[in-house]
DNA sequence: CTTATAACTAAGCAATTGCTTAGTTTAAGA
DNA sequence: TCTTAAACTAAGCAATTGCTTAGTTATAAG
């Protein structure tokens, strides 16, 4: 007996989510949501409660966007080929009007870190261990290592995501090149 | 013939970077800043100008206060091994209350990326320039290897740097220890 | 068609933002 | 001692923040 809503809540939180990964979590206000999304803020807060709620719902909604290329990740049986893969494909993943705009879970953890809601903090180390499960699985494929090597491996390649998630930043692609191709040169 | 400043603008800019590497940029108002320095609001806006002004001469302050280590790695004279240290160096230098603050450099490339206001922008760049000069003059005391190997393990290392920033802010110290060590197998 | 109810619009809330300014205090030079 | 000018205090500016709410509109069930 009601009416009904005039969008959904997968389209809109899309929108939100470019946003937040474009400006960070305080560099984006409600108004500016308000705008990208194109709904009111009573519908905004009605949907998603507050916009902590709204940058949740981004956060899953960037999960599953990312989840491209980290599908073919995980499909791939060629050990570290397949992770080499992979950080070139963030590289065109982040990419945005000639600019990156870098790893929506690696720039949360940057602007905000220990200080994120215990919640949002929870879901970025849960994506954080996702990924290293993730080259943990692909490392694994590789015969020669040992259990103690895929672990310790497995580190540094998440932290040198991390490094490549802020150099494309203000990197150009030669230099991010060469530090993809070091990287697995000690692999 | 006039009134003496009540404070000294070296001594005040120090608190006032405290607060920009703990917060960032935007997450530090000047309400914020006029607490942590102890002054007035008026003498922040006359001793630097605007917010910007302050954060420029803090990240004079920051650079002045890393060249601790900085000027330790510059004095080394047993190559990689010094680059190592400096890794090591630095997680005690971001160290704050059993949390790590990150770098001030990192932590506002990734919070403003290349939409940093230009004059900051290149501070940030030179900065980083300056810290890949010493990674090569540390690389080049290997006779070993040749300039472009120097070269694209400088890229390599910097990067690295910028990973081991951000995921010093969440990872634990056995994590970031692995990292360093798995980095430096290879160089 | 009427009615109930959820979805909508738009105005408004107090608090905070970066920054300014009117007015007072201090102290060195005449 | 008086003057002058910079350094200070504190109040205030418009704009923006996250969020709410009073009132209107649409729609499905009766």
């Amino acid at each position: 007996m009601a009416r009904r809503k005039q969008y959904k809540e997968e389209e809109v939180i899309e929108k939100a989510m470019a946003l937040f990964w474009r400006n960070g979590y305080e560099n984006t206000s409600v108004r500016m949501l308000e705008t990208e999304m194109g709904i009111n803020q009573f519908s905004i807060y009605s949907s998603f409660g507050n916009k902590n709620g709204v940058f949740l719902e981004s956060l899953k909604c960037y999960k599953n966007k990312i989840k491209t290329i980290t599908d073919r990740l995980e499909a791939s049986k060629n050990g570290v080929i397949g992770i080499k893969t992979y950080f070139y494909d963030f590289l065109e993943f982040a990419q945005d009007n000639g600019r990156s705009k870098g790893c929506l879970v690696t720039n949360t953890v940057n602007e905000l870190g220990s200080k994120a809601d215990p919640l949002l903090l929870t879901e970025l180390q849960k994506f954080a261990a996702h990924i290293k499960g993730l080259f943990e699985g692909n490392l694994k494929q590789e015969k020669s290592k040992s259990k103690a090597t895929v672990t310790k491996e497995a580190n540094y390649l998440l932290t040198s995501m991390l490094g490549l998630s802020v150099a494309s930043k203000i990197m150009n692609t030669t230099q991010l090149e060469d530090f993809i191709e070091t990287v697995f040169i000690n692999i």
